[in-house]
DNA sequence: CAATTATTTTGACGTACGTACGATCGAAGC
DNA sequence: GCTTCGATCGTACGTACGTCAAAATAATTG
């Protein structure tokens, strides 16, 4: 492994241990083995690199979305939502380092455009995706409007019960918990 | 004004302008107009008073929530979501410095107990007061399963909404689209 | 008004930070 | 085998950091 990636894997290793504004570039090479002057000479400098890896985690997490979606998609449309929402919880506790990252990410997000502007796009891609499973088409066939009430939705429910999840471990409701309270809020205002 | 508010004012100013972590004592004190060695006299350390900035900014914040909450209690049980989405969602707007606050103080919270767990005694707190709105009962009469999947999954929506603000501003949908949407959701695995 | 306590101000100390510079190494090219 | 070039290493510079001790001032109390 050249320590390009290893301080890449480092950085990744420090954003959920430490956070993203309390790693020191020293954290980084400790954690990585790699040399502290190495960060400069492959990324530039500190920000850069874990700007990189913030990045980089967030992609990982979308992955993991995505591949929720894609087992949900061999089910009936019926079971879709919950189906999904199984494989998705399973990843929230499995996965609780990527979306640490996440957070991190959306916080930093707020001060620097460069982090901003792919997370707002990703944002936007997972919407379509989510509508798309929904509503059972395919994501290039999913409307300005759908991806924007639907898909804003359920990208919005994800986004909450992850931070949910983070802050008190364990306490996420079941999928079918929640497909039984998206009814009473459905029924709440038909 | 004596200097410790000051100092409490300017701490919640650097929270949304330059993030937890990137703002320094000296920062806190240029803003302020507090003088830098009143931090540690009046807050022990820069530390404990960006915490203090944060909860307090985190608490205001649950204020406006259920200001809206009270807002849509005054309707029918068939409008109060929407209604209740309206005006959170104009809150959203207006009080975007708050929400950038508190998404630093959940980034936080993670590397801090003593945020992390009065944010999850408040996150908790705040799923009673959601179900009970929309079951329209009082939240003392809202038993743990309701707040666990219907006040959970409001909450949760609340707060990837918020998220999705920050993101990218002026993309939420209206409270009418998302009662839209929970219909589809609701309908997708009836 | 004197005495005491609370607050503000000054100044500085020690440390940890990010980054730059030159030396060193190792493999590839001719 | 000498050169070249990308990568790694050792080190040190300048600076910005949080905190503290003590002096100065303001407020409170008897």
């Amino acid at each position: 492994m050249s320590q390009r990636e290893d301080l890449l894997a480092g950085a990744k290793k420090c954003l959920i241990d430490k956070g993203y504004s309390r790693t020191t570039a020293r954290d980084i090479a400790a954690v990585s083995g790699a040399h502290l002057a190495s960060i400069g000479y492959h990324f530039g400098s500190k920000d850069n690199l874990m700007n990189t890896a913030v990045l980089a985690a967030v992609e990982e997490w979308g992955d993991k979305i995505e591949a929720a979606v894609d087992a949900a998609d061999a089910v009936t449309p019926e079971q879709r939502l919950e189906v999904f929402l199984d494989g998705l919880f399973a990843a929230v506790e499995r996965d609780r380092e990527l979306m640490a990252a996440s957070v991190q990410a959306y916080a930093q997000a707020q001060f620097e455009d460069a982090l901003r502007e792919p997370l707002a796009e990703a944002y936007a891609r997972g919407r379509r995706t989510l509508a798309a499973m929904v509503l059972g088409v395919r994501p290039e066939e999913v409307d300005e409007e759908a991806a924007g009430s639907v898909g804003a939705t359920v990208h919005s429910m994800i986004a909450g019960f992850v931070l949910q999840s983070l802050l008190a471990p364990g306490s996420l409701p079941s999928a079918a918990r929640v497909s039984a309270a998206l009814r009473v809020l459905a029924g709440a205002h038909g």
